[in-house]
DNA sequence: CGCCTGATTGATAAGTATCAAGGTCGGTGG
DNA sequence: CCACCGACCTTGATACTTATCAATCAGGCG
């Protein structure tokens, strides 16, 4: 059994303003008010595996995501997950929930990570302090909106394989064409299973569009094929 | 062809404030800023059919529900289209997709309608002057965020039968048990076809939850056993 | 070396869209 | 006033997609 506990790094201020400065909320501050907020953040360090929060839980922090990939889902009565966001460096985990009591999704570190967190009530403070972070969550809100909308759109219209091709190059959009995901992130990403998440990448990898990257890892070799396949 | 131009309706003040105040966005307001905001607000009616507005367009006015009822829907390839929301008095149409420049949805008025709208930059004034309204904007698309998280859990972890289900008793709680929708209108918010939105109407009104009440309507006679259905 | 996790492929079954064929109702025009 | 027409509703048969179940393989780590 692994130890679940995190542990509270305490890294130099200057690293927490570089996570800082990454997130698109805090675009306006000063560099004054971006370290006033650094002394507040605290960073913890978790192990892949751990998590961070989980869905229905009351949101007590802002969190950050500082180093590593986290994965933002939702369980399934059957056991499976549905994964909406893979967070990294600048991503916040849950600004949208914050304005709620409760964390709509559970947030999981999929690798190794360092999150950054700031208690909710200091948090609504500088927005007040700082409209323009009012208005910076709105855009970040309304965006993720559509991106779901868009989601669903995928999920009704398209078939598995066009939705595993979709997920993969929104994903190679953010991160390179070099994937560091199991094949089961990438199938509950794409809101399908493992076994036909294989199937789409093996035919891919027929093609030589992909040519997998060892264990746990996807590379994307062709990625201007991938956004126009067609079955 | 009907004719699609909408009229102006020029509604008295008094009848553009009570819409006003059904919406969550105004709640803080005294009533000299509902009367200014009021009298900046023009009211449109539209015919059964009409756009308001479409996917993709310039988003340049805030749209209120006045009267009737609006689908805020995107078009699939196939020609079929998922309805995301069913808007009454007192909802936005668009208030998350202000803060970028695009519509994510089109508007759609399923029975006639009044529309109240308000040009962008003076709503943004108002948002300025009373960041409380930001505020509001926050929780109304984080909770539209979460419905559809939800919505999605829905599509892939449930069956077409508790996704009907499902939608007849989201629709109840907003509506009422007497739904004003066809078939065809229910199909498309559940993400299913029409004949698959028939089979399990038909099966609810055998075991007599519900008992169709005419065309282009549904009656849920027993919302009880709605919420507790099991197939 | 053997075990555990992850990857892969095949066979099967279940769920649902699709296609097809009426049926029903209300409105409209002769 | 009646008959027709069009929109909507309903049911049945079929095919296709994809989840599920089962078996095997590959590689790293203790």
């Amino acid at each position: 059994m692994k130890d679940l506990r995190a542990h509270i790094a305490n890294l130099p201020e200057s690293v927490k303003v570089r996570a800082l400065q990454e997130c698109r909320l805090f675009e306006g501050l000063t560099s004054t008010e971006l370290n006033d907020l650094a002394v507040r953040a605290v960073s913890i360090r978790y192990t892949k595996g751990d998590f961070i929060f989980t869905e229905g839980d009351p949101a007590e922090f802002f969190f950050l995501a500082q180093e590593g990939l986290i994965t933002l889902h939702k369980g399934l009565a059957s056991g499976k997950n549905v994964i909406f966001i893979i967070a990294s460096i600048g991503d916040t985990l849950n600004a949208a929930a914050l304005s709620m009591n409760k964390h709509f999704l559970s947030a999981q570190a999929i690798t190794d990570a360092v999150v950054l967190r700031i208690p909710r009530n200091e948090f609504w403070e500088l927005v007040g302090r700082r409209p323009q972070i009012a208005l910076s969550i709105i855009g970040l809100t309304a965006t993720a909106l559509n991106s779901e909308y868009n989601r669903i759109m995928d999920i009704l219209g398209e078939d598995v394989e066009l939705r595993v091709v979709h997920s993969l190059f929104t994903l190679a959009t953010k991160f390179g064409p070099n994937l560091m995901l199991k094949r089961e992130e990438l199938a509950n990403y794409a809101g399908t299973t493992t076994e036909s998440a294989i199937r789409v990448l093996s035919k891919l990898k027929k093609r030589e569009i992909i040519s997998s990257a060892g264990r746990g890892a996807i590379f994307i070799s062709d990625l201007a094929r991938l956004q126009n396949y067609r079955r």
